[in-house]
DNA sequence: TCAATTGGCATACGATGCGTATGTAAGTAG
DNA sequence: CTACTTACATACGCATCGTATGCCAATTGA
């Protein structure tokens, strides 16, 4: 049998890049001991480096596995939306929350652009972004978006434009309020997008 | 007489910064060796360590600086446009063309935000979100942008925004072209900030 | 079943870089 | 002129990283 030997391979992968997620989510990438976290996950740096070749490859790693877990769900939240405008923007919203959730807003977006770079160049990440930039061809086609504007280029600029709008509720000392007024001022920025009014475009809403 | 004295070490604060900034810009904050960079200003860490505490004080001092640059040429351009909303446009643009320079995009962007936190909670830089507040709240007044939005919130989304644009541009192969459609639809998401000239009916559910 | 070998992971080592504690010389005040 | 402060350098200890090496279990082939 060889199926024990290539579980507990997998198994000890996995403990790592929790361990790793979990170190790199609360302390930050940087202040991230390798010996502490690897020894948190049972293991040592000597494992790290047998699976990942170094500190940069295991964040990695780590950044792939958000970016399926955000895939996954931005997806299951698009998909129940009447109207493909409702959809897209409901995705963009569910973006900013998770953008909020601590682990996310300093994985993926401080320490990893910081250690990696800019991540539309990562190559296994950013599934977010297709799916948006999908939508936002749709809806170009559908007539309710604008045509002249690229659908990636904009996707990523709502990107960053959401990234800021987590940062400003998740350091608020009023996060309620704060997610209000924030939303608001994104949808409306949004709507720049949309073709303007009076024709077929009543689907939009 | 203590001018000399004041001088001198006015003078080595500002070749601390100046080696600092030269080093975060290129190599980045993390890579940079403390002695290295402060040796090739002709000093040691000693000095570092008594006028900027460490190596994040460091850090500060340069974007206290970057920042005051970007500023004053943000100033410089948005004084000569005919309209506030042409001033504010150009703003904009100007921002991403700052961001379009590595140095900028290093420091401010990438490094600055991982080890110093959300540069919104920063003491003494952004003061060009500062004058975009500015221009935005007088531009509500003016009956040119809808109200309902905050001022402040409106600038932050578009500074992230405007950082991706700059990515964007940056990393393309065909920079040219990019930065065309790039501007393009970061002032498409401008626009809806704009009332809307004709009839009601357009607010959201 | 029993070598032989591969691969997963730990241990040991050297190098680098950071922060602090201490030293020193120049300037300043009484 | 003496005592004190300030600006900066030097010296030390500690943590962390990457690599080189070693060991043991699992697999393979006969």
């Amino acid at each position: 049998m060889h199926r024990p030997r290539k579980e507990m391979i997998a198994e000890t992968r996995a403990k790592l890049i929790t361990a790793a997620r979990q170190a790199f989510g609360t302390i930050g990438y940087a202040e991230a001991s390798m010996d502490d976290f690897t020894a948190s996950a049972g293991l040592t740096r000597g494992a790290l480096y047998h699976h990942f070749g170094d500190k940069k490859g295991l964040l990695q790693a780590v950044i792939a596995e958000i970016d399926g877990e955000m895939a996954a769900r931005v997806n299951e939240v698009a998909a129940r939306a009447p109207t493909r405008w409702q959809s897209f923007v409901d995705e963009c919203t569910t973006y900013i929350e998770m953008a909020l959730e601590p682990e996310i807003q300093r994985i993926m977006f401080r320490d990893g652009p910081a250690v990696l770079g800019d991540p539309a160049l990562w190559p296994n990440a950013n599934a977010c972004v297709g799916s948006m930039t999908d939508h936002l061809t749709a809806l170009q086609q559908d007539g309710v978006v604008v045509t002249g504007v690229d659908p990636e280029t904009a996707a990523r600029l709502i990107n960053g434009a959401s990234s800021q709008a987590a940062q400003r509720i998740a350091n608020s000392n009023d996060p309620e309020a704060t997610s209000k007024t924030v939303v608001a001022a994104f949808r409306q920025l949004l709507e720049g997008l949309l073709k303007k009014a009076d024709g077929p475009a009543d689907q939009r809403r």
